[in-house]
DNA sequence: CGTAAAACCTGACATATATCATTGTTTGCG
DNA sequence: CGCAAACAATGATATATGTCAGGTTTTACG
């Protein structure tokens, strides 16, 4: 039997709510998950899409995004190894409200929500640890909501970079790990493409970024941040 | 004995979350809350202070608001009747990241976290319960960053009037039931209070909106609609 | 009742950002 | 390889919105 495919040895249970399953719990998930890849550029799934389960991502990213009335996308949120997508729907029983679409290649676990709902309905664990983790997220979302409507695009782009470097990282030489394009970051930022284009270059010739070839990294930490803080 | 003040019997129970404690479990939670009056403009509870209970609304409104690094406040949500806040807080064990101001006179219950947190950690379905509620808000909030980052101040002004009717109603004469300043409206919405004011006063020109004395009425329904989406 | 404070309104102006148009550059693929 | 498609860059211009500054009206309260 294959150990890397048993839920109950999966080292990306750590980092989500999935450790607070007993053994039979994580048994059951096991059997009833399936193993997904995803190129970069395909949908996990679509906004207003029925799920019928979650997805636990293995490796790469994803962005979760809602569509605009005037036609742009807003990424809301970036789900990475050990996060869990969808289950948001699952719980409150509705059709999704965000497109999930890989960013860089991905595999994923695809778990039904019956072992979900039903875990969540017995093992009071595994729900209050479920909660947390969302009440986390709602707070997370409150501060973009404040960023959004206080913030200059410049400065929100200056932020951007520094959550790309503190949830991504960066490598030996210093350029961030996640490269997003420059329409994806406009898109976290709620901003024009040209817009963004335009400060990336300004940042560069100021000198808080650098890149090399399509890379693109952090030169002046500090001054990044005190842009972000409005200074 | 007063039996008002008896949660079992209290009729705000019926909105929240916490219909789903047993008989036993809410004996505790009358036994431990207390009831609370706050005048126009005083504050529930600051951002960053510690939180050792939740505030269960039986009359008013709160404005849940966070202070930004520019001196602005923006208002993330409105509390009303039946409304729980602070539970997010609570959960994380946390201090709040929001402050709470009424917005008009109000009563509320105080009920020390003990009673949530036991409860949470033995009953499903108060914790499940709980949890639907917060993936609820969660989407809300996640429709707000998209309104944020992607309607114009005049969409959103328009939407906030929709959202003041939908949810605080009007009098028979078509005013809105829940009357905010300019200010807040403007905090709401993440804008100038002078933005606030001329578009308002604009809205009036144009007729979407009515005015008398210190009350505002929507007096174009579908005209408001259509400008919210952008027509 | 009268006065101070708060709320509301309006104009003039500055500026950040969106939009449109064009060009250069990289990437993937038949 | 070579070409098309995606991506990046940049200029010119329009526009929405913020800011500052000066008013008027309304409200609260001693």
């Amino acid at each position: 039997m294959d150990h890397k495919k048993r839920c109950e040895n999966c080292i990306i249970r750590q980092f989500n709510s999935l450790r607070a399953m007993t053994k039979e719990e994580l048994k059951r998930v096991a059997d009833t998950k399936t193993t997904k890849t995803f190129k970069k550029g395909e949908a996990l799934f679509e906004e207003g899409e029925k799920l019928n389960g979650v997805f636990c991502v293995r490796n790469g990213v994803s962005k979760l995004s809602k569509l605009s009335a005037n036609g742009k996308d807003q990424i809301v949120k970036l789900a990475t190894k050990g996060e869990v997508m969808g289950q948001r729907s699952v719980i409150v029983e509705e059709s999704a409200n965000l497109s999930a679409v890989a960013v860089n290649d991905m595999e994923v676990c695809f778990i039904p929500k019956e072992a979900i709902v039903n875990t969540l309905h017995t093992n009071t664990d595994f729900t209050y640890e479920v909660l947390r983790h969302m009440a986390h997220d709602l707070k997370e979302a409150d501060d973009v909501i404040v960023n959004m409507s206080q913030k200059t695009v410049k400065q929100r782009i200056a932020e951007a970079f520094l959550y790309l470097r503190n949830n991504y990282g960066e490598d030996e030489e210093g350029y961030l790990s996640l490269t997003l394009s420059r329409e994806d970051i406009a898109n976290v930022v709620g901003t024009a493409t040209e817009s963004c284009i335009r400060i990336i270059s300004e940042f560069k010739k100021k000198g808080y970024l650098k890149s090399s070839g399509k890379k693109l990294g952090i030169a002046d930490l500090k001054g990044l941040q005190d842009l972000a803080d409005g200074f």
